[in-house]
DNA sequence: AACTCGGCCAACCGCGACAAG
DNA sequence: GCTTGTCGCGGTTGGCCGAGT
């Protein structure tokens, strides 16, 4: 794995550090044939490297359009919004960041904005608050209303107050499965080509994340309205859509589609409960 | 000065997608 | 439809280098 420490492999190609002859080869024969065939270049180039080490070389050290240097804040800033929305689709992220390139863009997530969000409280793969902080937080909350213990719990509340606490179970259930489908982070639907992301797929994941509520909205419109549906407060008609959009099968999307009190019991097993464990 | 540790980055590997035969 | 070759992507890591002890 990762770079061997080997000046050559078993073929004979030299692999490692480029040297500066090296480099001065590939430019000149690309400035001079471009890279219509990778596999080919090595040899006509007169290069003893694997046509895969020539392109690697090119498209994220030697290309002239290439920037350098530090990362803006500006760069920042466009790196974390489209990786909150494609995740980590490196190259699609590059193609919105002019002379980066995906391998530069990848080092700097996984080097300097990773740790920042972490240490700012949020999970780096959703861009939400960590999900052991929003379990640790309505813990006291589903520990009024154990999905499981539903029956239970029912006989013990007064009939008035047993609504208010269905209709939070069913919210809690609905929040469950959203965050089911959401991690590890959401498989976009792509069209046929993987490089083409549809527009209105981006656009509902795109206002998805600025309108999904924050824990702290959540808790607080719950404990306020006491018993109203925790997503009747949800501003955006987006997340049912989104909850459609993330069941890529055909069961997922019949579950989806239907209340929580039609979900199978599998949903309800411990993985999808941490919190009760 | 010598050593250790951690951050950073260039480059490798494995795998999936795609095209050609 | 199957096989083979090529390309591109994302994950991973070796090694350099500076900061700290």
């Amino acid at each position: 794995m990762g770079r061997s420490p080997l000046s050559a492999d078993e073929t004979g190609l030299k692999k490692g550090p480029w040297l500066p002859e090296e480099d001065d080869k590939l430019i000149s024969y690309i400035h001079k044939h471009g890279h219509s065939s990778w596999s080919a270049l090595p040899k006509l180039a007169g290069l003893n490297r694997c046509g895969k080490s020539c392109r690697l070389r090119w498209t994220n050290y030697l290309r002239p359009d290439i920037k350098r240097g530090k990362f803006s804040q500006e760069e920042e800033e466009t790196i974390l919004n489209l990786h909150a929305v494609l995740g980590n689709k490196w190259s699609m992220i590059a193609t919105h960041l002019p002379g980066r390139t995906d391998n530069e863009i990848k080092n700097f997530w996984n080097t300097h904005l990773k740790k920042k969000l972490i240490q700012m409280g949020f999970d780096p793969m959703t861009h939400r608050p960590r999900t052991d902080d929003i379990f640790s937080t309505l813990s006291h909350l589903m520990s009024l209303s154990n999905l499981r213990g539903l029956v239970d719990l029912q006989q013990q509340v007064p009939f008035e107050d047993q609504q208010g606490l269905l209709n939070l179970q069913a919210e809690m259930t609905k929040l469950q499965l959203l965050n089911y489908l959401l991690q590890p982070p959401p498989p976009l639907p792509m069209s046929s080509n993987s490089n083409n992301i549809n527009l209105n797929e981006l656009n509902i994941l795109q206002d998805f994340n600025n309108n999904l509520p924050s824990l702290k909205t959540l808790e607080e419109t719950h404990f306020s309205q006491n018993s109203s549906p925790i997503w009747s407060h949800d501003p955006s008609p987006l997340a049912n859509d989104l909850v459609l959009n993330q069941a890529s099968s055909s069961h997922e999307q019949e579950v989806a589609a239907t209340g929580p009190e039609d979900w199978p019991d599998h949903l309800f097993d411990d993985s999808m409960f941490p919190f009760q464990s």
